[in-house]
DNA sequence: CTGAAAGCGCTTACAG
DNA sequence: CTGAAAGCGCTTACAG
């Protein structure tokens, strides 16, 4: 068994509270530190970093709640919080809970239980019972991707309404009048913003045509079934928006399979930058989300929360897109 | 602040040992049942699992390190275990260590400094000093995608020699003779063993030449830098075998922007099958990893092991590929 | 079936 | 600077 602080104040010679004191970084006689030092060596002496959690109720650890483990735009983020949390010495323990919300709420009580520090939930839209007791118990509480509906808390997402609005700015500025979205349910916070942003434009130029909006659930299955449906009902689409990675995805396989060449037969602006855009030919123009951003922003302001010790979460972080500009949007103007 | 047992134990007139008895299932009188049980729902009692923790050493959380939490052939994997996991009320704590084995000495051990009833090591290829410290207080360890090595453990691999015999073995069927190899680094368990197996076959039919072999290190980059680079000093090539999921994209990649149409003007056998896979035109023939069973098996190993309570693990696990035909295999048999 | 008490490994006011 | 002691929230032999 391994050693404890106890074992290590018998071989020095000191009492326990002296060798928490030093293990704690308190000065002492030169002395007892050198006894102490030897005693940890030759015991193979490590802290128990249970017992310290229950003593001063903080664990350090950090619960991470996102949909779904292979979903890149999540796990991108996370590995820049992870990082950012680990140089300050704090864990991450990670957890999905594949879009159902029970499941969520099931995960929020697990990692009560074990006493973290402060949780950071992905894409969760509205209020779940279990976040009033970390409220009670003053535990901070991150949103990603979405702000919580009926809980404030801090919240860090992106512009997706200007991003959007901007999008759809370049294909119209391209000389393309009908265009076709993929948009998410509009269930979502992500949803509803970034079409919102793309109808505003297709307004503001009468362009505006909800026939050619489909309504997808974010998946690639349902990028690649409706822009087959698009494009089957509205053949004279010359541009498509496509309003996640993973629809984009689709979209690009479902304008594959029907030999429609990208941009000559059609455009297209898709939305995240991670390994597939740089496969897929041509280049793709895309709207970028700031992960390392997001993942630092996250770190920085949940362990503020944490060291406030107070329960006065209402920022708003809103961070700015990034518009990449590839080879997948044709110029239509002739002149 | 939460409730505790004491708090519970007042509020329904028994002692602390009595609640704490029937928080485990124990049965007692049915009027102390019902008390304890009002007192719990009143006072929003819930558990706290770092103090029972530190009572029986054991936290029910198991550590799991994987290289990077982007890689989506080890994300998928957790996702089946931490399903597993908690079915079985275990927690996961997951982290990665980015390709450095100083950072994955640090989280090992941090994971044991949080007491975790064991840990599971993805490709993790010769023995850490910490790992002693494991097996010294019987904290099972499982290695995943390799063996460790000078370190006895239990280990769950698929038959990675097997399968590349077999992919090369198809493409001699279908009249290939000169077969290009992407390999990974030869320091690596799967990269030596994917090697051996195509070198096997292809030497059984006197078709092995090392100048065909590229090694690369498992990313996309170099997946596409090294098929360019084998193409235009091998333009002789009809077949290509690329040994991991990320190599192969980047080598789908190099053919499209070398305008190699797949499969008539080469072939391509690839490794794993996500969601590129399905987006890749035409659909690519791939040795598939069975990411659900290797999940499942390491959950259903850790756990006996932590129940077992004794180091003694040496379970080897070997699971098979299997083969997902797709259209980027030509046949070039004429007659 | 249940209470009193010791203990898991640590921290921290209180004295000195 | 340091020791003795109480306590974090729970469990579990020991009696009864």
């Amino acid at each position: 068994m391994s050693a404890t602080i106890r074992d290590v104040a018998k071989a020095s010679g000191v009492s326990v509270g002296t060798v928490s004191r030093y293990l704690n970084g308190h000065v002492l006689k030169k002395e007892n530190m050198k006894k102490i030092e030897e005693a940890i060596k030759t015991l193979n002496f490590e802290e128990n970093m249970i017992a310290k959690g229950l003593r001063h109720k903080k664990t350090r650890s950090i619960g991470v709640l996102i949909n779904s483990l292979t979903d890149v735009f999540a796990t991108s983020i996370v590995t820049y919080l992870e990082n950012y949390l680990e140089e300050r010495n704090y864990t991450l323990i990670l957890g999905d809970y594949q879009n159902d919300y029970n499941r969520l709420e099931k995960k929020l009580e697990f990692l009560k239980s074990r006493s973290v520090d402060g949780v950071v939930v992905f894409h969760l839209e509205h209020k779940l019972p279990v976040l009033e007791k970390y409220k009670e118990d003053k535990i901070p509480v991150i949103a990603v991707d979405s702000p919580i509906r009926d809980f404030v808390t801090d919240v860090v997402v992106v512009n997706n309404h200007k991003a959007s609005y901007e999008a759809i700015g370049k294909l119209i500025e391209k000389g393309h009048e009908e265009i076709g979205i993929i948009a998410g349910t509009q269930d979502r916070y992500i949803g509803y913003n970034r079409l919102e942003g793309a109808v505003k434009k297709l307004e503001e130029f009468h362009l505006y045509n909800p026939k050619m909006i489909k309504i997808g659930d974010y998946l690639q299955e349902s990028g690649y079934k409706l822009t087959k449906e698009l494009l089957q009902e509205n053949p004279e689409i010359t541009a498509l928006y496509t309003m996640n990675y993973y629809m984009t995805l689709g979209a690009v396989q479902a304008l594959l399979e029907l030999r429609k060449k990208i941009p000559e037969d059609i455009s297209i602006i898709g939305f995240d930058n991670f390994a597939l855009t740089d496969i897929i030919q041509p280049k793709l123009t895309v709207v970028a989300q700031p992960v390392q951003k997001i993942g630092e922003t996250v770190g920085k302001l949940i362990l503020e929360d944490i060291e406030a010790g107070e329960f006065t979460q209402n920022k708003q972080v809103h961070l700015e897109t990034e518009f990449l500009l590839g080879d997948s949007v044709e110029n239509r103007i002739t002149q």
